[in-house]
DNA sequence: CGTGTTTGACCAGCGC
DNA sequence: GCGCTGGTCAAACACG
């Protein structure tokens, strides 16, 4: 019980990547250089949780405190011999403070109905958002095979015509949130522009990463290349890391892979081994594995391209993830001779995802997105499952992040192991706990704001609905 | 025999 | 040009 309210302590020792990675902090929107997964753990959303969870755990232990008294100073008997005055002010008062805790419980749960409502406001914004970015990369696309020498909007400019097109699809309050985000992309764009660190960005424009350079020049010198083509190469190019804690070799996301390759990384004592998916024929995507250096606990997985055959439910999370990870990439990396690209992309990489889990890599070859799944908090689960089950589940937090609707779909088959034999009981206990925490209100409370930290939209029970992994 | 893994060779990009 | 590195190929091998 008690460790569920613990789990933001629970920070993991510092993970470096071995490439430097750009990292935007909510608060300051500063970009460094290196990897920051540690050290920026406490986001404003974390700080924002704290209050309400304290607030939460504090009632529940008044509600136990009294519960106590009740039991020790007051029978039933007590009341109606002694007589006293006194004691039936007491008993006043305890009515009062039983009234009171009732209420207090109602507005707990209101209040967590409340979040629940904003969750689901939450992932039908993201949802309106990533419809409206696959319609400006096509509409972009478009505009660029037409007029080759224009310069393409930003990523950005797509919330000016999402403001367009909002006005035609969704109600006034929708499209006053999606103005309100706007205004945050606004707000943020400004800070980013006018930060110190700005000559920052200018030594990385010289780094331009050659999936950078090679979108410019390609595009603005072949005019009539295929544009489909072309997006395709570019998702392809686009790659989505994943970094999870995992004893296993891989993590299995539902997808069948066929190793092809294995090499040793350099500064990496780990082999990293690259996989192609072997569902389809001829299916594109790869991904490698490879474990992190310095915490060889943790798993790195980087994905890249797109399905082109049907995906069995259990894949469809981490594929859709990948792939609108993707996308975004693709929308931020559109060629562009201006040089102040980078913070686009970096913005647009880290919109949809909370902030501690998304980072975009500048500095790698490829247009790279990463997830950082390793420092969400598992104790809630940990200790009400009453044992310890492996921590890949962590990678069902991420579904409904991008793929709230598959997320749906699948509760059971998010992860499932592809050799594990545990699997059954694992999600029997995994369902047990999850109908002992839906029943307790603290739990719920503290599951929601754990995961409210991390993702910012999700459904707190449901993230549990994972199984094994394999080994 | 089909499928997947292993592993050395090969290739391309990049920095010097 | 040369060496390093990341990524891929494909022959050999293992397995059910
Ligand atoms: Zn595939």
């Amino acid at each position: 019980m008690e460790e569920a309210t613990s789990n933001h302590d629970s920070h993991l020792p510092p993970l470096t990547h071995s490439s430097p990675m750009i990292f935007f902090d909510a608060k300051t929107l500063a970009m460094d250089e290196m990897d920051f997964f540690a050290n920026n753990n406490n986001n404003r959303k974390n700080k924002n949780v704290f209050p309400d969870d304290h607030q939460m755990l504090h009632q529940m232990e008044l509600h136990v405190d009294t519960s106590l008294d009740l039991l020790t100073k007051t029978s039933p008997t007590n009341r109606s011999t002694v007589g006293e005055g006194s004691s039936e002010a007491r008993g006043n008062e305890r009515d009062n403070k039983f009234a009171a805790m009732l209420a207090e419980l109602h507005h707990m749960n209101a209040e967590n109905q409340r979040l629940r409502d904003e969750v689901d406001k939450v992932n039908d914004k993201y949802h309106a958002l990533h419809n409206q970015l696959i319609k400006q990369i096509e509409k972009q696309r478009k505009n660029e095979g037409k007029k080759a020498d224009m310069i393409p909007r930003p990523f950005l400019d797509i919330g000016v015509a999402m403001k367009e097109e909002n006005s035609q699809q969704y109600s006034k309050g929708k499209l006053q949130e999606s103005k309100n985000m706007i205004d945050l992309i606004e707000s943020k764009k400004q800070k980013i522009y006018t930060n110190k660190d700005v000559t920052e960005l200018e030594t990385s424009e010289k780094a331009i990463p050659r999936w950078l350079s090679n979108e410019v020049s390609r595009s603005s010198s072949f005019k009539d290349v295929d544009e489909a083509s072309e997006t395709m190469s570019m998702i392809k190019k686009a790659r989505v890391s994943v970094r999870a804690r995992s004893v296993s070799s891989m993590i299995s996301d539902g997808c069948q892979w066929r190793k092809y390759g294995q090499k040793m990384a350099k500064g990496n004592p780990c082999p990293r081994a690259y996989y192609r998916c072997s569902m389809g024929t001829g299916c594109p995507v790869r991904k490698q594995v490879q474990r992190s250096a310095e915490d060889q606990s943790v798993l790195i997985t980087t994905y890249e391209g797109q399905h082109n055959h049907v995906l069995p439910p259990a894949a469809k999370p981490m594929a859709s993830t990948t792939s609108a990870a993707a996308s975004m990439l693709l929308s931020g990396s559109m060629p562009s001779s201006d040089g102040l690209l980078h913070p686009n992309i970096l913005e647009s990489a880290t919109l949809p995802f909370s902030h501690n889990l998304a980072t975009l890599s500048a500095s790698a070859p490829f247009p790279t997105i990463t997830l950082d799944l390793t420092q969400t908090p598992t104790n809630n689960i940990n200790t009400s499952s009453q044992q310890d089950p492996p921590q890949d589940y962590q990678l069902s937090l991420l579904s409904p992040l991008l793929a709230p609707n598959f997320f749906h779909q699948s509760k059971l088959s998010t992860l499932h192991a592809s050799q594990g034999t545990e699997t059954a009981s694992f999600a029997d206990t995994v369902n047990a706990a999850t109908a002992a925490i839906t029943t307790d209100p603290k739990f719920s409370a503290a599951l929601m704001a754990a995961i409210t930290s991390i993702i910012g939209s999700s459904h707190p029970v449901e993230t549990q609905h994972c199984n094994n992994k394999q080994d």
